[in-house]
DNA sequence: AAGTACACCTGTGTGC
DNA sequence: TGCACACAGGTGTACT
C-alpha cells in the first residue's frame, strides 16, 4: 500500500487517537509479520503512554513513555484503523474483528486502534527511543526528500557515476527514503525524466530541476490523503483520492496527460516493477 | 561495490 | 463455476 504520503496521512489520522493516550491493552494474534513481534510485545506496550507520533521515511514511530519506540511499517497491505471514540463522550462500540487483524491497540481514551495486513509484509519492533536512528531497519535511510538534507548537490552526488536506471535510484531508500513505485513513476512525468535513463548520464540541470519535482509529488500526495488502488484507507477508513491526479500509474495505453503530446502511456518492467511514463514526455 | 533476481504472502482480476 | 496465471503500494538477502 503506503509510500512516504499514505504513511503520513495514517500518521495524521492516528495523532488525536494516540498522541498523548495510554495504551490500555495491547492484543497480539500471532507471532510475526514479516519478522517475529519482539519478546513480550504486548506487556511492553500495555500502559504506555504515547508521548509523540513520529515518521520517517515509511515508518511510523511511536514514542513511549517508557523511553522505547515502536517502530512500525506497513508493508504492501498494511493498514492502521481507528474505530470508536478518542473522546470516549459517545460510545465504545467497534466493527467486528476482520481476517488479518494482527494487532489491536485500545487506548484509554476509548479508541481502537487495529493493524491489519494480509500480505504481512509490514513490520513491528521496539528499541530505545535514543536509539532509533541505529536501528538496523532505520540506519541505512537516506534523506527525507521534505527535509533540508535533500538538495540538488546531494542527488547529484549520490547519481554521480551510478549506472543504474533512474526508475531503480529513485526507489532506492539509501539515496532517498519514502519514495515507492506510484510516486516515482509520477515525479519523473512531471520531470521529462525517461525511467530507463541511466542515473549517473542525467544532466546537472535535470537532476536539479528533479528535486522541487519530486517534493511537489509527494506534497500533492499528501495534500488529497494519499491513494487507494485497491485497500488502502485512510485512519479513519476515508479513500485517499491522489489516484485520480496521476499522470501515468496505472495508465497503461491511455493518452499522456501533456497538453502538445498525441502519445500513450507505454508499461516496462524494470527489476521486475512496473514503470508507466511517455515516451515522448520522457527523455 | 554495484546491479539484479528472488523471496516473503494473500487477494484480485483476467482469460480459458 | 473452476482453474491457472499475472500482478499488486516494499524491501532484505543472495547471487553475478
Amino acid at each position: 500500500m503506503p509510500e512516504l504520503p499514505e504513511v503520513e496521512t495514517v500518521r495524521c489520522g492516528l495523532l488525536p487517537a494516540m498522541e498523548g493516550a495510554v495504551i490500555a491493552r495491547a492484543q497480539v494474534n500471532r507471532p510475526d509479520l514479516r519478522w517475529p513481534f519482539p519478546e513480550h510485545m504486548a506487556e511492553r506496550l500495555t500502559g504506555q503512554r504515547v508521548n509523540a507520533l513520529r515518521r520517517r521515511s515509511k515508518y511510523i514511530l511511536a514514542d513511549l513513555a517508557s523511553d522505547e519506540t515502536l517502530i512500525i511499517h506497513l508493508g504492501m497491505s498494511g493498514r492502521m484503523l481507528i474505530s470508536g471514540d478518542p473522546l470516549g463522550q459517545f460510545h465504545h462500540d467497534h466493527p467486528a474483528p476482520e481476517k488479518h487483524d494482527h494487532v489491536v491497540l485500545d487506548m484509554e481514551n476509548g479508541a481502537r486502534v487495529t493493524f491489519n495486513d494480509a500480505r504481512r509484509f509490514g513490520a513491528m519492533d521496539l528499541t530505545p527511543t535514543k536509539a532509533v536512528e541505529q536501528h538496523w531497519l532505520i540506519r541505512d535511510l537516506g534523506p527525507e526528500p521534505l527535509g533540508n538534507d535533500f538538495h540538488e548537490d546531494y542527488l547529484k552526488e549520490r547519481l554521480n557515476g551510478r549506472n543504474t536506471p533512474m526508475k531503480s535510484a529513485l526507489l532506492d531508500q539509501k539515496i532517498i527514503a519514502g519514495l515507492g513505485n506510484i510516486y516515482v513513476c509520477e515525479a519523473l512525468f512531471r520531470a521529462g525524466v525517461s525511467p530507463k535513463r541511466k542515473a549517473g548520464k542525467l544532466s546537472a540541470a535535470r537532476v536539479g530541476a528533479l528535486v522541487p519535482v519530486i517534493r511537489q509529488v509527494l506534497r500533492d500526495a499528501i495534500e488529497a490523503g494519499g491513494s487507494s488502488l485497491k485497500d488502502y484507507r485512510q485512519a479513519h477508513g476515508e479513500l485517499g483520492y491522489f489516484q485520480h491526479s496521476f499522470d501515468v500509474y496505472d495508465r497503461e495505453g491511455e493518452a499522456c496527460k501533456s497538453p502538445d503530446c498525441d502519445a500513450t502511456i507505454k508499461r516496462i518492467v524494470q527489476s521486475g516493477r512496473s514503470s508507466f511514463y511517455c515516451p515522448k514526455c520522457q527523455r
